[in-house]
DNA sequence: ACCGAATCTGTTTTT
DNA sequence: CAGATTCGGT
């Protein structure tokens, strides 16, 4: 391919969705290494770690052991890394911190407590100005004197913006905004630097490029300037991305940026079925601000995209699932199978229809392992024992497990860093800051820490782990507890275990510091596997994946396109996420509406989605698959299969278990049990043996649910008393 | 300091 | 509706 050949200078490809673009990447870096460039000399950035781990399987398999000098990774990781080598540059430690938007939104919601000026609802609102204004590399007062004009607490934001930086600083932490931002302070700051990069990487390759934002494009052009030769990859009408600060005018005014860049266009879809195509096609056609280019298939026209209609949320969920059954009984696989939602929170009942019905499934986007409460308060003990100025950190675990400390004993603390200028930990090291009462208080606290730091260094990272669970008294609290949500909490954190030891397993020089900074990059598609099962998840989480068998749900107006971008005029967007999401399809695609939806607590009836109509193109309105009315009341009222003659069992396929679930036998009526999403029940009837064995648990409030017990373990446990 | 009940609120997408 | 927050009682 002409673009592959072409080794030096900028290149931009505009890659049709769907065109190999991954494919082509790959097969520049083989050329250039084909020519004679040191694999040490390329760069490959991708979106996510799956995504670069991909891409350096691939390469390593074309090229064997040479390639593993080939550097790919995400932006963020880049720069965590080259920030990790230099950042006493600025005035940080090596062992800074990662905070995640969770972190972000503990300081902003600490920091906004003290600022008279501050609302402290306005939160959401703060961080998305600290976001922008560091993507924009302002400082607060820059800032402030770029949104005075129209902004009406202007002042309020300033403050919060500066407190927040101050806390960060403080407590040698970075955002994700601040790995690009410091990243590129230091390559301003430190020309030496900048030019030991510049000489390794001489070869700068990005995929989507569509989804780079200001910062990023400037990384780019940075590492570039010394030797020129940039190849970027992207699409303008897959960019999804600009609410996070990306900006579809860096592909689009890429040959302006970098002059003599040489262009082309990839319009062959190899993915997708005519039919599929013809969809997205004129799905995207209604768009403005694009370069017009137009997919095409050599693939035949394969199935007919279907329409559903369906009366109520329950009853799409429905429709799917058993669309699901249907095609798995003609031999397809749940792997090459996704349903697809506008927001998280439209996954639910489709989680509920495939756990009734034994379907395997795994849901992306949204509540994360790592997010949980309990991983994030155990993991508080490992981060302060890293970086013992994350005070972040050591107001997440000060009491918790409770160790009888309360506002005012941490107030005291607060006041007394501020005043001597140090961190929380250190205000607890330092004899005589504290009155001999709060003193006495922290004392089992301090001695936690101290331990816990001291094993840092000590250890192996496993055994670290199991060390932390156990000094900072968390295994205790939760094992002693009689709350059977504690026994579960308990469940996770020995998962973290498991997480650590299959980080160093792949990493085997890694060390718990590592692990910490993966933890923080890591994107839920980078949790995908090959396993057979379903995959539910948001547009935002398949981009650059394909599948078999798409459904796309919720093609509602204020669903798909929501309700914000409807009334602020602003589709486009919302349209290139649904040109995404159709063009996920390789065979099959299903899409979906309801006339009534049950959400907010009361029920909602919106017209069919825009893109329904764009969809359908000038051809005359494709037949709509009604539901099967009769058969669905009846569903809804009867699990589709009973006792050992379960119709679904002979194609079902068990997932890996969850660690730490019960066994299948110690299901028997009369135990009581507990599920992740319906609650508390009772097993009332057992049939069936080995997987096809079933369980009818009727639940508090719920009535009665029939449950392939293989299948549901994983969300269910046994309440002991 | 801590617990539970009453009340409020917010609901798009995530490296 | 569910999760967070506030409040009042111990």
């Amino acid at each position: 391919m002409l673009a592959v050949n072409d080794r030096d200078g900028a290149i931009l490809v505009i890659a049709g969705a769907g065109s190999g673009k991954t494919r082509v990447l790959t097969a520049r870096i083989c050329a250039l290494v084909d020519s004679g460039v040191y694999p040490y000399h390329i760069l490959a950035i991708t979106f996510t770690n799956k995504a670069a781990n991909e891409m350096k399987d691939r390469i390593l398999s074309a090229l064997g052991g040479d390639g593993a000098g080939v550097w790919t990774s995400t932006f963020h990781s880049m720069c965590a890394r080259m920030l990790r080598q230099d950042a006493d540059r600025l005035g940080y430690t090596k062992d800074f911190t990662i905070y995640t938007d969770l972190e972000s939104e503990r300081v902003v919601k600490r920091v906004t407590e003290n600022i008279r000026e501050a609302d402290p609802k306005r939160r959401a609102s703060y961080l998305n100005h600290i976001s922008r204004a560091k993507t924009a590399a302002l400082s607060p007062a820059e800032y402030f004197e770029e949104i005075k004009e129209f902004t009406e607490d202007a002042k309020a934001v300033t403050l919060v913006y500066s407190a927040y930086e101050k806390e960060l600083k403080e407590s040698n932490a970075m955002d994700f905004d601040d790995l690009l931002l410091k990243t590129v302070q230091l390559f301003e700051t430190c020309p030496d630097v900048l030019e030991r990069w510049q000489n390794r990487f001489r070869y700068i390759n990005v995929d989507e490029f569509q989804d780079t934002n200001r910062l990023q494009l400037k990384l780019v052009k940075m590492l570039s300037a010394k030797w020129g030769n940039v190849f970027v990859v992207g699409d303008e009408d897959q960019s999804i991305y600009s609410w996070r600060g990306a900006e579809i005018r860096n592909i689009l005014d890429f040959p302006a940026e970098f002059p003599g860049a040489k262009v082309y266009k990839l319009e062959q879809n190899y993915r997708s079925t005519k039919n599929i195509l013809d969809a997205a096609n004129n799905v995207i056609k209604h768009n403005s601000a694009r370069n017009a280019k137009t997919l095409w298939s050599a693939l035949g026209r394969g199935s007919e995209v279907r329409y559903c209609e369906m009366r109520s949320d329950r009853e799409e969920a429905d429709n799917v699932m058993r669309s699901v059954a249907a095609l798995v009984a003609e031999g397809e696989n749940y792997r090459d199978m996704a349903v697809l939602v506008r927001a998280n929170s439209l996954t639910r009942l489709f989680e509920e229809a495939f756990t009734l019905h034994g379907i395997p499934y795994k849901v992306f986007g949204g509540f994360r392992f790592f997010e949980r409460k309990e991983i994030k308060d155990t993991l508080g003990y490992v981060r302060l024992a890293i970086n013992p100025s994350d005070n972040d950190a050591f107001l997440r675990i000060v009491n918790y497990p409770r160790r009888g400390i309360g506002a005012s004993a941490v107030a005291e603390v607060a006041m007394m860093a501020a005043r001597h200028g140090t961190s929380y930990l250190e205000v607890l090291k330092t004899p005589g800051l504290l009155t001999p009462a709060s003193e006495k208080k922290f004392a089992k606290f301090l001695t936690v820490a101290d331990n816990i730091a001291a094993a840092l260094g000590e250890m192996s990272p496993e055994d670290f782990m199991q060390f932390v669970i156990k000094e900072s008294g968390l295994e205790n609290t939760l094992k002693m507890s009689d709350d059977p949500e504690d026994r579960n909490r308990y469940e996770n954190i020995e998962g973290l275990v498991d997480a650590v030891n299959n980080f160093i397993e792949d990493n085997p020089e890694a060390t718990v510091s590592d692990f910490m900074q993966s933890v923080a990059l890591v994107s839920d598609t980078d949790e995908m596997d090959d396993k057979n099962y379903v995959t539910i998840a948001t547009v935002h989480a398949v981009k650059g994946l394909e599948f078999d068998n798409v459904f796309i749900v919720g093609l509602e107006e204020g669903i798909f396109p929501t309700a914000n971008a409807v009334s602020s005029g602003d589709v486009e967007e919302e349209r290139r996420l649904m040109y995404v999401a159709v063009t996920r399809a390789k065979r099959r695609l299903t899409v979906s509406w309801t006339r009534s939806r049950f959400r907010f607590g009361r029920t909602e009836n919106n017209p069919k989605s825009r893109f329904i109509y764009e969809m359908q193109g000038d051809k005359p309105p494709v037949r709509t698959f009604a539901p099967v009315q009769a058969a669905a009341q009846k569903s809804a009222a009867k699990p589709a299969f009973s006792g050992s003659r379960n119709p679904l069992a002979s194609f079902v396929s068990v997932p890996q278990r969850r660690a730490g679930a019960p066994a299948l036998s110690e299901f028997k009526p009369g135990v009581k049990v507990r599920h992740t999403r319906f609650g508390n029940g009772v097993v009332r009837d057992i049939a069936g043996e080995g997987d096809g064995m079933t369980a009818s648990i009727e639940f508090d409030g719920l009535g009665i649910k029939r449950f392939a017990l293989a299948i549901a373990v994983n969300s269910l446990s046994i309440v002991k008393e």
